[in-house]
DNA sequence: CTTTCGTTCAACCATATGGGTGAATAACAC
DNA sequence: GTGTTATTCACCCATATGGTTGAACGAAAG
């Protein structure tokens, strides 16, 4: 049996990658390294507060940590559980092989049966 | 140049699979290869309708495709679409490398500096 | 002591989302 | 014709989401 893990993790991880200005964040902070919270802010054209709240949403998928230096927080991007989507997505591919080896075996079996 | 693809179509398909019934719908349709669309609907706890509209939110994503063959409604599975997530996946992962390159290779001088 | 700084918290708003029920549809069986 | 079948459509509802503005906090600087 596979180890099933938490499928709501994979789906908070799905569900914060699917915004379009979280994915700029996950890019900017790539590129940049970390940064703090006012420095992301400011390369969108957002308030500081809704900034504020995507990454609070990365932060619980997961996707970014938080070093809180006092006032500061610098903002890490965390690669790690981007690959529970590969795992997902690797697992849902070789299902479906599965099944297209076992249509091709049964379609054989049935070509000798004639 | 990298080919930019619309980034709406990578949120929609990330958003499509951030549903666990949506992924569960997925991961039938792999193991048993086309089905209708009320079949689907046996599996879940769920009205028909809630699971119909789940069908076409991966529609639109084109997660999946339908084959009308009058009232019938074959739903199948289509891998295509995503392995556009392991694309920007695996191109986040680059900038991400890139950037800890470069800061090898500025430490690397700094060394020869001194 | 007052101001500034970086950030979150608390409301609030409009819209999206996931779910439900009931009707409409059009072929097919009786 | 009447009923059954498979599916969507049209509403309705509660809650989540993405965004806003304004207040609060607590250290540090003037």
């Amino acid at each position: 049996m596979v180890e099933r893990k938490d499928p709501s993790a994979l789906s908070a991880i799905l569900k914060a990658a699917s915004d379009p200005t979280r994915r700029q964040i996950l890019t900017l902070l790539a590129q940049n390294g970390p940064l703090k919270v006012t420095d992301i802010a400011r390369r969108f054209d957002q308030s500081l507060n809704a900034v504020s709240k995507h990454i609070k949403t990365l932060e619980g998928a997961g996707l970014v940590s938080r070093l809180t230096e006092w006032r500061e927080h610098l903002i890490e991007v965390q690669m790690a559980p981007l690959s529970e989507i590969d795992t997902w997505f690797a697992e849902l591919r070789s299902i479906w092989a599965l099944r297209l080896d076992a249509l091709d075996a049964a379609l054989k079996e049935d070509n000798d049966d004639k």
